[in-house]
DNA sequence: GTCGACTTGGGCATCAGATA
DNA sequence: TATCTGATGCCCAAGTCGAC
């Protein structure tokens, strides 16, 4: 039953041997989302917290539609379905496109396509815009704005919002440093809070990391240089005897994150295991 | 090839209700 | 009463796609 339980009830009560039903052939996921949809526009409403709950699941089941999409199913706004993707992000899977109310697939990040589209245009400038939208994998619209682009001068790649990923690390960090400090098993101890100031102090804003660099006399650039691979190998032995007590909780590609970091210093020569330094 | 309709995610300001 | 949280509306730049 998805949808209709008081209706059958009803008939059930009033003796009726049949009733009218309308059949649903799908996935389980799908008529989970029939549901809860019939829920929020009729019926007994639900409450926040199980459309949220729903919200979450649909999230789970279908990472690839737009928050607008969730929202409208769900009866939630569209900026609770963003932040709850962020929250459960890593815990859903990734998905490069979003597809929308209009059943359209929008991509997330175009800068790939956009950087193929201007190869192919430069390499037969006389090709038509759709032979290039179907080869570079976005539409022709797209690829005429590439062109365009291209004939003024500018980057084939709009700067702003939609940068490409491999520019995304920073706001992660910070991202996952505001998730920190937020949680109250961290903030509410005397050890957590000591954990995130030393956190905090050692993850220089990448607005500030020019000005820092700039600012170290050259005469002190060697020393500074030792000490802040001394501090990174310090931070990776502790990362690796966080995730050897904890090793559930590592998430993935952390391992791998900090042994970068572990081979980037061990090369130098440098490394204290007994504390970490910030 | 061009254009317009419609959509997206994100930022920002504002408001309302819950809670301390 | 102050603060917090969630919802809403508006705006923006950018994307898709159908019609012409």
């Amino acid at each position: 039953m998805i949808d209709g339980m008081h209706r059958l009830r009803v008939a059930a009560a009033e003796g009726r041997p049949d009733i009218p039903v309308r059949f649903f052939e799908g996935l389980e996921r799908d008529a989970f989302v029939l549901s809860v949809q019939s829920n929020t526009r009729h019926g007994l409403p639900l409450s926040r917290a199980e459309r949220t709950a729903a919200a979450s699941r649909i999230l789970g089941s279908h990472a690839d539609w737009a928050d607008r999409m969730i929202a409208e199913v769900t009866g939630l706004s569209t900026k609770t379905v963003r932040a709850l993707r962020r929250e459960m992000d890593g815990a859903i899977p990734h998905s490069a496109t979003r597809i929308g109310r209009d059943g359209r697939a929008r991509p997330l990040d175009s800068a790939t396509g956009r950087l193929r589209a201007s190869e192919l245009i430069a390499a037969n400038p006389r090709a038509s815009l759709r032979a290039i939208a179907d080869e570079a994998g976005i539409s022709p619209g797209t690829v005429r704005d590439v062109r365009e682009r291209l004939r003024r001068g500018e980057d084939p790649v709009p700067a702003g919002r939609r940068a490409p990923a491999s520019q995304q690390a920073g706001p992660d960090l910070a991202r996952t440093m505001e998730r920190l400090m937020s949680d109250p098993a961290l903030r509410l101890t005397e050890s957590g809070r000591h954990l995130l100031r030393m956190l905090t102090s050692s993850l220089p804003p990448a607005e500030q990391r020019d000005q820092l660099v700039r600012s170290v006399p050259p005469h002190c650039a060697g020393r500074v240089s030792q000490l802040a691979l001394e501090c990174a190998a310090a931070w990776q032995e502790f990362a690796r005897l966080v995730e050897t007590a904890r090793p559930d909780l590592a998430p993935e590609g952390w391992s791998s994150a900090a042994g970068a970091v572990a081979s980037s210093t061990r090369s130098h020569g440098a490394g204290r295991a007994d504390a970490p330094a910030a």
